[in-house]
Formats: C-alpha cells, sequence, structure tokens
DNA sequence: CAGGGGTTCACGTTTTAACAAACATTTAGG
DNA sequence: CCTAAATGTTTGTTAAAACGTGAACCCCTG
C-alpha cells in the first residue's frame, strides 16, 4: 500500500518527507491493530507492555524505574499505569523492605495466565501486518532502522 | 542505535518483534521531536497537519471529512482540532452553502504565514533523523515500508 | 410534500498523556 | 546526630485522545 494513496495526495512527496510520514502512518497503524487485539482483554498497549516486562523479569521484582526505562513509551503515569494493572489483579506491589522508598512490583498467576493469553492475540495482529515480508526482508528493513538516529 | 539497549532487554528479540518494536520506536521519537519542535509555535503536530492539508488544498476550502481521510488519526476530534486552529486564527471555517451540512474549512493568511515558519523548524527536525540515511537507503526503506500491509 | 435513510458534523463523557510539584526515604557531610 | 542533597514514587492539574450519541441536513421515494 502506497503512502500517497492514504493520505490521497496528489503530489509526489519529497523522500525525507515521504520517509516520515510512512514510518508514522505504519506505527500509527500498528498500534491501532494491538490496541484492538487487546480491547478483549481489557488491557491497554502499555498496560501490556508493563506485563510483558515484568514476565521478562521471571520471578525478580520490578521498581518503577525500571519498567520505565524497558518502556518504549514515558514514565509520570507508570504508576497509574500499574495501579489498573493492580485493580484487574495482574499484577502485585509492595513496598521494598531493605530500601522503603521502592516498591516491589510482581506479576501474578493470574496475570501470567491473561499474559500467555493475550500473546496470541498479539502474535496473530503483527503476523499479518509482516506476512507481506520474508525474514531477509525483516533483516534489512531493521538495518536500515537502526541506521536512523533517534539519540 | 539499537533498540535492544534502548528498551534494556537481554535476550535476543524474534526478529517479528523486534521488528514491530523498533517501528513503534521510531515513530514515538519522531513524534517527539517533531511535537517538541512545533512547540515555540504552539500547536501540536496534528494541528500543524491539518494546516499542511489545507495548504495543500491550494485556496479549495476542505471540508471536516476531507481532513479526515487525509489525515493520520481519527474524527471526532478533528472538530476540536479545527476549533484550536480557528482560535489561534489561523484557519476560518464556514458553512457550505450549497450543502449546509458541510463546512468548509480554509487557512489563512496568518495561518500561511505561520506554517512557512513551522516548516523549517519541522524540516530541521527531520533532517536530524535521516542524516544517516543516503537517498538510495530511504528508497530502500520505503520500498520495505511499502511491504507491509496496512490495508 | 411527508418521511425513511444516509451523510456530515458537533458534543458529552470517559481515558489517557504530559508536565510539574510534592512527598517520603535514604545517603552523605560536617 | 543534624541538615542538605539525592533518589524513587505519587499526586494534582491541565490538555489531548478515544468513543459513542445525537442533531441538522440532504436526497430519494411514494
Amino acid at each position: 500500500m502506497k503512502v500517497e494513496e492514504i493520505i490521497r495526495t496528489t503530489s509526489e512527496l519529497p523522500l525525507e518527507r515521504r520517509t516520515i510520514i510512512h514510518l508514522i502512518l505504519i506505527a500509527n497503524r500498528i498500534n491501532e491493530r494491538l490496541n484492538q487485539a487487546l480491547k478483549p482483554f481489557g488491557v491497554s498497549l502499555q498496560q501490556f507492555n508493563v506485563l510483558r516486562i515484568l514476565r521478562g523479569q521471571k520471578g525478580q521484582p520490578a521498581n518503577l524505574s525500571t519498567l520505565n526505562d524497558r518502556m518504549v513509551y514515558k514514565m509520570s503515569n507508570t504508576t497509574r499505569l500499574v495501579d489498573k494493572l493492580i485493580a484487574k489483579g495482574y499484577v502485585d506491589r509492595r513496598i521494598c523492605s531493605s530500601n522503603r522508598r521502592k516498591i516491589e512490583i510482581r506479576i501474578t498467576d493470574d496475570g501470567s495466565e491473561a499474559l500467555r493469553k493475550m500473546d496470541l492475540a498479539v502474535d496473530a495482529a503483527e503476523e499479518n501486518f509482516l506476512k507481506s515480508l520474508s525474514p531477509e526482508d525483516m533483516k534489512q528493513l531493521n538495518a536500515y532502522l537502526d541506521k536512523i538516529s533517534i539519540d
């Protein structure tokens, strides 16, 4: 699918602008679809992201700044994100005994189980996006993306 | 810059997931920076987008659904986006005389002038992202992006 | 020319994000 | 010890996005 069709422009876009718009456009669609895929589970993409990070901890608790570091998005709301996951019973939060400024966040069994189901839906959605790319294509694409400077 | 460093994962990501995360990550940064670049002008990236679409109309008025079609984002808020641009004096809205359901939205002279200045800031930011890509790289990258199906 | 059906837009409400400041706890210096 | 600075998290406020609903209008049919 061509960018030009999507934004319905008749004129030829300069290469730089086309690239930027293209990237934003695709990422928006991906976000949209992943959120849709997660809707039946009542979690947002961000909440899902937190759950995945917690699972990646393999039993080790995470504190807020760890979560924040590893998240694709911004802080400030991470507290509230976690609040929502706690309300759903997917996550557990307690004060760290060795340093009471810190908190220990863990995924619960309920959370792990729900996450497994979400994974299926998300994987399917991702698969759908990438279905026309070969592994070699993806490697190439990633290589170009790596060249973009986002310091 | 490697994705793995940014999200601080130690484990190797599956190629599909890496690609998806990579795309979202880069688009987020781009959005962030472009919004920053536009901050001095007091408009959001979306508002800027509307202004650019209106300029592209070359005097022809646009109605809301036209704007919406060409925009990367959702309706419902387009009304309010336009409200804000009107408040700034960058845009003019009136009811279409031949079909009073429609509205005619036009960029004002003030809007055009402000837009020219914004363009410089945005171009610079875009330039900065893509500085390490050759034109040939960008063509390749775009070609791969075109292969992603976002129907 | 009355009324169904679809289109175009606006609005009310609820979620989510961004920014800044406050709060509690620990660490370190004199 | 006592105070100042640093760290880690929370909270408040304000702005923006998502979502659904509904009003105003046009067009077509009979």
